[in-house]
DNA sequence: TTGTACGCGTTATCAT
DNA sequence: ATGATAACGCGTACAA
């Protein structure tokens, strides 16, 4: 019964509550509202009012109550990203610019990764929902309803991905690809094999398309070849498929399959790029730790991040979100060692 | 002068404002605090008017306002993080490890990145804290008094680093290293060389201590040669150095010092791990993209960032704050291809 | 068991 | 130019 009982309290609490606006106005010598002014809107008050107002603000070690300010404005200002994978290299670039250009704006980005099903992301989602003013869906499995259903509550901004009615981040493949064809094909190269992803996934089909007609384009030959996941192993798995398809070269839907197809080729002795180039997509962090280094169609994922956040801004600005803007968003050819010249017969 | 002036608003919200325990309250005929109760604090209702409100508050789709209780309460369920560089990839399992641990708890992960001096870093630390119920600094470039003040405001945990009165997570090397003077030893190497990593950094001294204990007590011999930065071009640049140092096996500070090690002299056509054994620290993404893959002691990353939320939560529950928890967190080895039997002389 | 009333810190709308 | 006051949504002490 005694004060104690809750000790839980007094062990976390040697902390100084934090200082308010009339903490401010009471040191200064006036009204909480003045002081609310003189921080929020400079200009509109006497210059000397101002600078005591300023001086106790200082001296108290003010900063705003974001939960007050929130409660009356309706905004956090915080931008969520839900992430299937946060250690999927992919990923951290994209994270990094939103948090970049959160940060830019006076934003802070709140993070989050759903691991599982479609279920746990729509969970986490809702979760995340309230409590901020945007929501950057990376990799969403979503479905497109679910996700406009969301945007009806906050701006929503898909990376990656294609959404009627919603603003989507997605880089254009075709002058990276377009690269990687002339340059394979300034290496003598007529027969390319593609290695895709996975069937359900958007990105490789556009991968594959692209491939494609730049293909078409150069007069070269090109066979997709499907693989299990896009993972190294599956990417080891797909030797014998790609040394009998007559490739001299191969796309790989992303890097990963392409490192570990690279070492298992090197494994079975067949030289990279001697024997046959290799290339990835997304030219994420490690391409360089191989040997031969990784030649990769790489996406600016800080810029995708980036451009993803600042999509949210500028519908919290009023802007509509319906609006695709992938414009000066395009993959680029990393030239490294895993691509050479097509072997004489 | 027309409602229209203000266009902005109307095109960002076309969105239906979020319920709040008034709509419900209305819909089931009941006071907003009866609404209240019955969502958190279950039990203390009449079953069947809980049951209407729970009816109501799903068809209202009803989540409280996060801003409302945080004012209410003080509490944000929010826990900051600040990193040096999300994409280092020992982070990103720390960051892992921390937003799962929070969510587990309803608790959100905030994600802060500073890239340069410690101003930006404390800046960063300051615009977080009043929004979050604690922070974890993974990287601190802060003095201990710095991150002492931060502490008296908020919970604070540090990760990789030891600061008086401050929860730290710091995972035992020790393990990890006997496990490596062990193997090395069998294999018969008996001279060690350890590329040390940036001279102010408190893990690599404890690296070499660790080194050079776990040698002394194996009866090998341990040589320390610094270097630059711990990057991968800082490693290459080790290679005439760590040739002349007569060892048999190099242990660098990290993993992008070792691959870049390793590069070099395969380069040089010294053979790995024929001619001499590498092995690096954190087992990072991509260790295994190399050939021979990279054997490396590595941390549990994800694991660190779990107790350092878990440290948050605790110290919020009323746990005392300055006890150091190691308990449970220590490196071991992760066995590739770039260690193997001391060359015949 | 349920309703009433107040306060959390801030901004905005009045009035002075 | 500044002070007084209401309002944001929620939780809770108190009253009924």
């Amino acid at each position: 019964m005694s004060e104690n009982d809750r000790g839980t309290v007094n062990a976390v609490s040697p902390r100084k509550p934090a200082a308010t606006i009339y903490d401010i106005a009471q040191l200064a010598g006036v009204n909480a509202s003045t002081v609310s002014r003189a921080l929020s809107t400079p200009g509109r008050i006497s210059a000397k009012t101002e600078q005591k107002i300023h001086a106790a603000a200082k001296e108290l070690n003010y900063r705003v109550n974001p939960a007050a300010r929130a409660l009356l404005t309706g905004r956090t200002r915080t931008i969520g990203l839900i992430v299937a994978d946060i250690t999927n290299p992919v990923f951290f670039d994209i994270v990094r610019g939103a948090e970049r250009e959160a940060a830019e704006h006076d934003y802070t980005l709140v993070l989050a990764e759903f691991r599982e099903s479609a279920e746990t992301e729509m969970f986490t989602a809702r979760r995340l929902i309230p409590s901020v003013d945007g929501l950057i869906l990376a990799t969403s499995r979503l479905e497109p309803d679910e996700i406009r259903g969301l945007a009806e509550e906050k701006p929503v901004v898909v990376i990656n991905r294609e959404v009627e009615d919603i603003t989507s981040i997605v880089a254009d493949v075709a002058p990276g690809v377009d690269q990687a064809i002339t340059h394979l094909a300034g290496l003598g190269h007529t027969r390319i094999a593609y290695v895709a992803g996975p069937q359900r996934s958007w990105v490789s089909h556009k991968r594959w398309e692209s491939i494609l007609a730049a293909t078409a384009r150069s007069g070269m030959e090109a066979v997709e070849l499907p693989s299990e996941q896009p993972v190294m192993q599956a990417g080891r798995a797909m030797a014998p498929a790609v040394l009998s398809s007559g490739a001299t070269a191969v796309i790989a839907y992303n890097d990963l399959l392409a490192i570990g197809l690279m070492q298992e080729l090197i494994g079975r002795s067949v030289s990279v790029p001697g024997d046959i180039s290799i290339l990835g997509f997304d030219n994420i962090f490690g391409a360089d730790f191989t040997t031969p280094g990784l030649t990769s169609i790489g996406s600016p994922h800080t810029e995708a991040g980036m451009y993803a956040a600042r999509g949210i801004l500028s519908i919290l600005d009023g802007a509509p979100s319906d609006q695709t803007s992938h414009e000066a968003l395009v993959t680029s050819l990393v030239l490294r060692g895993s691509t050479g010249p097509r072997p004489a017969v």
